[in-house]
DNA sequence: AATAAATATAGGGAAAAGTAGATATGCAAC
DNA sequence: GTTGCATATCTACTTTTCCCTATATTTATT
């Protein structure tokens, strides 16, 4: 991976929030990420899809869903890059906010029933 | 510092070769960057102040010359990029290359003659 | 089959960034 | 003071990137 590639995929804030989610979470798919970010689908379609050229994160089909996560075998050299700037950022806003808004978002695909 | 805007600082190469030299040494001066990368002056000129007002460098003027250095108050994990981009970076071209036309670069200034 | 939901892709316009060349500024040496 | 070097800035141009809207694709449901 050239490291001018990785830096612009991290260069833009919707990206990198969802790169923060996903770091936290083993996969979620494109309408938890919609929902948690507040913004258009196809806005966090056409992220992901710069991700995944990248080659930061990889996809997962399941019927109505598709399935994001960080891609695991990332050099680890990015993979330290990636914690480094999650942890550096997790406390401030809009990463805060992000996390809250996904853990009460209703009727998650995958996530089993709490009630 | 926001994380887009060290990113974005990041996704030039030309930024990453100028960044990648200046961590390895105490300071340098446009011309010996100028020297290494082979690049026109003026691009080279553009590129750190591109880098300066990111905060990432800071310079200081002596004489005819304005040496740049890796701005010492960065947060830390600022620093721990840096520092995780470089080493997993600096065994290839063209970062070899620069390192070797900056060493044997002719009448650098503020280097002690060796004869 | 027809419909609805989740996601991806395409088209177009605006804004930002990169490049190259020319020029301006500041210092130093003669 | 005039010449020469080091650096910055300005201008014009090209390319890239981002956003929005509309539409296509796939899968599940009835």
């Amino acid at each position: 991976m050239q490291p001018e590639s990785l830096f612009r995929a991290l260069s833009d804030t919707t990206r990198l929030r969802c790169l923060a989610l996903l770091v936290g979470h083993a996969e979620l798919c494109v309408c938890e990420l919609t929902h948690a970010l507040a913004l258009p689908q196809p806005k966090i379609s056409h992220h992901l899809g710069t991700l995944r050229k990248a080659g930061l994160v990889c996809d997962r089909k399941e019927g109505l869903w598709i399935y994001y996560r960080i891609n695991p075998d990332l050099p680890q050299w990015v993979t330290s890059i990636l914690s480094t700037t999650v942890a550096g950022v997790q406390d401030f806003d809009p990463y805060i906010s992000d996390a809250t808004a996904l853990s009460k978002m209703p009727n998650r695909p995958g996530v089993v029933c709490s009630a």
